[in-house]
DNA sequence: TTATTAATCCGAAACGTTTCGGATCGCCGA
DNA sequence: TCGGCGATCCGAAACGTTTCGGATTAATAA
């Protein structure tokens, strides 16, 4: 491997002037800047990324750690999630490494990373309330982005969606169509987002005036078909009052609302509406649903922009408290929602 | 960021000394590996990786670029195939670093790579005939490792599992039961492990004295529920001899064509046999189907520990005649194949 | 007593960059 | 003639390790 030296002692220029004219500095004569151009061409240089980093302190690394059992969602979420970071991460000519780690390892995984010190920060997703990952890597003042509010009070970036909010639309936009008894069919109940969304359904139903009924909610690890299925069927069929409208916490829960809904011989928007919100994975189209979901929608992929710039401002050494991003959900409103009146 | 020269100075022993204590060299002794262990705690000191890399000379990175279409196969797919290699480098102490690029792209973000100087080697998978990517890595003598056998003539690492015996092998079980109009429907016809299933398929047919039929071999760039579907629709409904017998690409394709049986009123196995390659995928389970699919069986999981292991064996200089490994499938019979006798 | 050896330690070079602080030289305006 | 300036170039230090080739000391063997 070519060396700057090697292009040096060839020209029998510096070392220094070497260096210089391929960074391209001004103080360098164009002919000679050309002479070894031409030189590091002919030699097959390559700059040697480690003498580089040694002096100027940064790796141009970037890490995110995930469980091998895929935490609270799927595959393709993940890879969805993924090659957006490693796409936006490359823009900064960042490399972005994948660890997969065995679940009840991933702190160990973390600490050994931090100890290795060759990250130049970390993005981390699914932020729960107290966070032993977050609170490690803050401890050891490593940079970091959350994905998702955490509830400890630690000095880092933050991009989320307004999950308060989008909870809100959809509850007004329900309420409005003078729908009374809604359940929402979330996810696991320790999250972040989802304490969010259940604040905010809850303040919805207390400003519609409405009781909050426990039997209209139902939590679960992972956001699946199985989950809206199952939890639609049982609220369904308790012989009770039956929900007239279901918010979702992903579009896949919504499509096993939508079988439950099928099979029970019900009718979408008829004789129950529904609302999802969309994480936009190409696989689950909203509007491909039929009848087409009505839906908050905040693209996964839309994420990984702010979560990158954040990271990379945060290694930069901006200010932390500059750097909270918060992204509204569209509201969009198809064919799945209908007023309460059209039942009667 | 504490440095051995601080422990050097705090202790007053030498920067040498301090290293080979932390590097549980012999020649130091116990009692002062005790100090500088102590003191290397209370500085919080952490070797730099770059200044190590620097004298030791690799980089403990390895990459692989994906196209951010997803090329031949799904996202499930990919995450399962980045998963095991993360977790198989780790064991090497290397970091995967993950490039997704666009599809038109991935040959420039290869050479970007290769100029930065930065990985210490490649893994590529779905090889082409004749693949680009390998010819740019190895003419600039970067290490790959290639999972699935390319035509090309270049010094570097294969893995692939054993693709013409499996598919003799299917084609074997399914003329032993008396078929005698077998399809298959594989995935895209340019890449390497379709040529070798192909080659497979026409000498199991010519073994067994039948003639090949182009119209009961359909390709597709993207080996889904729909390629199965179609194909076996349209093979079935053509009006002239339908075959009685699919043999898939994968378990995917199988699912299509279940589906499409289904729909056409015919029955598994009794009026058709189908058999599958299975990379087994937790979410295609072939014990699940109903019938319970005939296989060959070779998880893609495994892949992982093979082609780790030689692009490191590569990597630390091994010859390249050393480094093939072929993988045999497993052949499992289950219900989804029945002998042609059980039908007249 | 002297040579040998084992146990410890260390100086200095090397890895390949970047960068600070000049040095050199020709030319221009005064 | 001279100070100054712009255009070019360069020496040397620094980044934080590892490692080669000894040096020192005390104990042991001859």
């Amino acid at each position: 491997m070519a060396t700057l030296k090697d292009i040096s002692r060839k020209l029998s220029i510096s070392v220094t002037t070497v260096s210089r004219a391929l960074n391209g500095y001004s103080d360098v004569n164009e002919e000679t800047r050309k002479r070894i151009h031409q030189a590091a061409v002919e030699l097959n240089y390559r700059p040697n990324q480690f003498a580089r980093k040694l002096v100027t302190g940064r790796s141009g690394l970037a890490a995110m750690v995930l469980p091998d059992d895929f935490g609270i969602t799927t595959r393709e979420i993940w890879f969805e999630i993924l090659a957006g970071l490693s796409v936006e991460f490359a823009k900064h000519d960042i490399d972005f490494v994948l660890k997969v780690s065995p679940t009840d390892q991933i702190v160990n995984t973390y600490q050994r990373l931090i100890e290795r010190n060759a990250m130049d920060g970390f993005v981390v997703i699914a932020a729960l309330p107290k966070d032993e990952r977050v609170s490690l890597l803050a401890r050891n003042d490593v940079p970091l982005v959350l994905h998702g509010r955490s509830e400890q009070i630690v000095e880092c970036p933050v991009f989320d969606i307004n999950n308060y909010e989008l909870m809100l639309q959809s509850m007004q936009h329900l309420l409005e169509l003078g729908h009374r008894r809604i359940a929402f069919i979330g996810g696991p109940a320790n999250h972040g987002f989802m304490i969010d969304r259940t604040r905010a359904y809850r303040a919805a139903l207390a400003s519609g005036g409405l009781p909050f009924n426990p039997d209209y909610i139902a939590c679960g690890e992972r956001m699946t078909e199985e989950l809206g299925m199952v939890n639609s069927i049982r609220m369904c069929s308790s012989g009770g009052e039956e929900p007239t409208a279901f918010v979702c916490g992903n579009t896949m829960i919504a499509k096993g609302i939508y079988s439950a809904m099928q099979i029970l011989g019900r009718n979408i928007p008829e004789d129950v509406s529904v609302v999802a919100h969309d994480d936009a994975l190409p696989e689950y189209r909203a509007v491909d649903f039929r009848p087409a979901l009505t839906v908050t929608r905040a693209p996964l992929r839309d994420s990984s922009r702010p979560l990158v710039d954040l990271l990379v401002r945060r290694i930069r050494g901006e200010p932390v408290e500059s750097l909270t991003e918060i992204q509204e959900a569209e509201f969009l409103v198809r064919a799945s929602t209908s007023s309460i009146e059209s039942k009667a």
